[in-house]
DNA sequence: TTAGAAACAGGAATGATTATTGTTATGTAA
DNA sequence: TTACATAACAATAATCATTCCTGTTTCTAA
């Protein structure tokens, strides 16, 4: 029996992740626990984040502009992301079809991703307001 | 009229992803034109491939591995992600929930991506083979 | 033909992520 | 508790897709 050894860190960068509501990037997680584990590595939240991931303790949301976002809610959900301040939000209501999808290709499918683009509220009330200058 | 929408090169891009049905990356594109035409530079394909996506003329269906991935049809439609051999293959009679989703989120939805991961039919064959020896 | 603008090549730069290496912390078994 | 085996870690170098920059070429319109 090799059990999973734990550690401070590991568990904080998991607390971190399922705490946080934004679904948020490696170095977000980062600089979160950094003031309060001075001796924390960025090294160390991608290899942990990534071995969450594989264990499938955390899910990735996808990448936005480059950088992997992450969400400690792991049961398939669809995502909004505003393209302008690159917001991720949970979007309550619709289901992703993956049974269905299971029926229609040819390959299982093993998980299942749903995502909206578009503008938020915040950031169209935000242009409407510049324009109006 | 300054508008000057067509080169060559520029042209040749749009051919090679229109052509294409793998959904390729810049790199495919590139080595897949740089035969037919030796002084092509990989920062062309990058910028074209930016300048289409921008316009709308061809979309994106997101990064696997890394890399993002092109595809030619512009109108939504879902994917399949093989998570062994990195295939990305259309999914026919699923339609991606998009005046749905502008009911229930917040903001104006302008794109929707539905992908499904998975092991697709050829890697499974392969798997099954490699357990029987 | 010629001037101005856009496209381009080549290569350097960027930035997120991953790999490496030597050190430290942790769980286990005596 | 103590010692050992091993996982976790910090620091940093390396990687790799993508973007930026600069000087050159090509196209278009007059």
């Amino acid at each position: 029996m090799t059990a999973r050894k734990h550690s401070k860190k590991r568990d904080a960068i998991l607390d971190c992740i399922r705490a946080a509501t934004a679904h948020p990037t490696a170095e977000w997680v980062y600089a979160q626990l950094k003031p309060e584990i001075p001796d924390l590595s960025l090294g160390t939240v991608y290899r942990n984040l990534a071995a969450f991931k594989a264990e499938g303790v955390i899910a990735s949301v996808g990448t936005v502009d480059g950088m992997e976002r992450f969400d400690g809610i792991t049961s398939p959900h669809p995502h909004f992301v505003c393209t302008h301040c690159k917001a991720v939000l949970n979007v309550d209501g619709i289901d992703p079809p993956q049974e269905l999808a299971e029926r229609v290709t040819c390959g299982s499918v093993r998980d299942c991703v749903l995502t909206f683009y578009g503008i938020c509220n915040q950031c169209v009330s935000v242009d409407a307001e510049n324009k109006t200058n």
